[in-house]
DNA sequence: TCCTAAGATAGACCCAGTCTAAGTCAAGAA
DNA sequence: TTCTTGACTTAGACTGGGTCTATCTTAGGA
């Protein structure tokens, strides 16, 4: 992560501390918080970051592509630095925990030009879900 | 959808008419509306109608398995009648709308033994983006 | 050191969805 | 057929996640 700040500073972008402090929090494997989750880890080290520079920066890393947002079933997104290795998520059905697995072979593969519907079909997103060892 | 009703009077539902028309409104192939469609469609019938009973109603088809919600990327949920056919979703990145589709093989075969970390992984949900014919 | 546009902030606002308290009615009992 | 009652419906208050705006602060170049 903290070639991810020379990449940002190399964009042109003005390293603050809040934005350091924000790239500090999603540093680590298998990182998939929310929004507050963030802002609460932040604000440990920086107590007047805000809510909206938080969501500010974890914006503008997505369009970076430096984050991915991960669409979890109505509940708050979360944020996932692990963007640069193509990963899939195994969700605990109990728990919430999230890991990130890498199946064997395309996940494209598996649908036939005859289910694709005229589709020019570009990406396949996987959630596997089940009970986790402690959950289960 | 008609044998839908009976399903549920059997399980002891009262018959009303806004179940009557939620149940309508449902009927189709390839239908994921939102949560508000349906009030809308449903209003058209019968325009008393609430907000309320439309939520009450999906999430009581919800948990008899007869409506299936589909999560999106952060905007309202949307219900699937088609909930008896296993299928998985091909989305269009630029208009939105939904497909139902059927990928040749199991889905969970593709992940190894080796990536599951111990979980009881029970489900796969896959989905395909890409541009429909109109969009593209 | 100074200047200024980029960035940070508090808090108003928005939308999807949930909850509550009061009124209505489907359907079994008599 | 009418009566009864608890399942159901309703309006509207409320919540959580997220966005927007007006104002203040500051990184970093001149
Ligand atoms: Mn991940
Ligand atoms: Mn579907
Ligand atoms: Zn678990
Ligand atoms: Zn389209």
């Amino acid at each position: 992560m903290s070639d991810l700040l020379e990449r940002l500073r190399s964009r042109g972008w003005r390293l603050t501390s809040q934005r350091r402090v924000v790239a500090e929090v999603l540093d680590g494997d298998h990182v998939h918080l929310t929004a507050d989750e963030v802002h609460a880890r932040a604000a440990e080290r920086l107590p007047e970051i805000s809510r909206a520079t938080v969501y500010n920066t974890l914006g503008e890393l997505v369009t970076l592509g430096e984050v991915l947002e991960v669409a979890t079933d109505g509940r708050a997104k979360r944020y996932d630095p692990n963007a640069h290795q193509p990963h899939q998520h195994l969700v605990c059905s109990a728990c919430g925990t999230i890991r990130d697995v890498r199946p064997t072979g395309d996940p494209l593969a598996a649908l036939p030009a005859a289910e694709r519907f005229g589709f020019d079909v570009a990406t396949a997103e996987v959630t596997y879900r089940g009970l986790c060892p402690d959950c289960a």
